[in-house]
DNA sequence: CTTGACCTTCCAGTCACCGGAACCTTTATG
DNA sequence: CATAAAGGTTCCGGTGACTGGAAGGTCAAG
């Protein structure tokens, strides 16, 4: 299998594919004339990958859970451990969004949006008055 | 005032203060023997980019509101259709990182989370069974 | 005179890729 | 057999918004 097949197969593109190699998460062989050639496994680990840098897992919590994923001696509560990292950081990210979502959208209600350049954003960016 | 004020009073830290510079955001004067030097119009845009940038709006953002707080004739209009654009932007992430979080607290509540082995996050990362 | 704190510039690294150039291999077609 | 298209390869540079660090200049105090 071709690393043409390989984008369909665990829906990447072919320079995402190149680039997970580059950094050692997967290792295809090699035909004689240089191609890579991918084994059913290494397309396992693609697909693990397309799904796990779905939900938003950094390259090196992937590498991690591969590792995890290729040994049968594991524990879960290794795998958990990370899920539940990961989760926090996003309830972080949501928080740290929602503020800003606040802030904004008072800003862009009291905002007339007109022709006249009175500006309530620009005021409160600028530090005038009553910034929220 | 030189950099090491205006760290403080624009709580942006120099480096960054600088970086500013080189993309062209602050144009401070420079004294005899090289060192910057910074007006106080000069500290109030970097405050104005510490919090616009605090509001999340991109560097481009933040040039195009830095442009239109310097002019008189500005139409407030352009100003609310760059923040509502990047309110849109917040909302989008948000959506996103919720969808993330539903997935992986699923994930994360139904993994035992012990020493055997056996882990629905894995399973579902490699696309075994029931994955929601 | 030296110490130490400040300033300067420039280079490299971050993260997870993407675009493109230059070149090689395979397959199909005239 | 020549050639062109469609794949493959490597390598280099860029993204956004900085951050860290090295090498070196400047200034006030002891």
């Amino acid at each position: 299998m071709q690393i043409r097949d390989v984008e369909q197969s665990a829906g990447l593109p072919a320079k995402t594919i190149r680039y997970y190699e580059e950094i050692g998460l997967v290792r295809p062989d090699r035909r004689d004339n240089g191609y890579r050639e991918y084994s059913t496994e290494d397309v396992h680990r693609l697909r693990f990958l397309q799904r796990a840098r779905g939900l938003g897992f950094s390259i090196e919590d992937c590498r991690a859970l591969l590792s995890l994923y290729g040994e049968t001696e594991r524990e879960s509560a290794d795998v958990r451990a990370i899920a539940e990292a990961h989760l926090e950081e996003i309830d972080r990210k949501i928080r740290e969004l929602k503020s800003m979502r606040q802030t904004l959208a008072h800003l862009v209600h009291a905002c007339h949006g007109d022709s006249r350049p009175d500006c309530p954003i620009l005021d409160d960016l600028a530090g005038i008055g009553g910034g929220s």
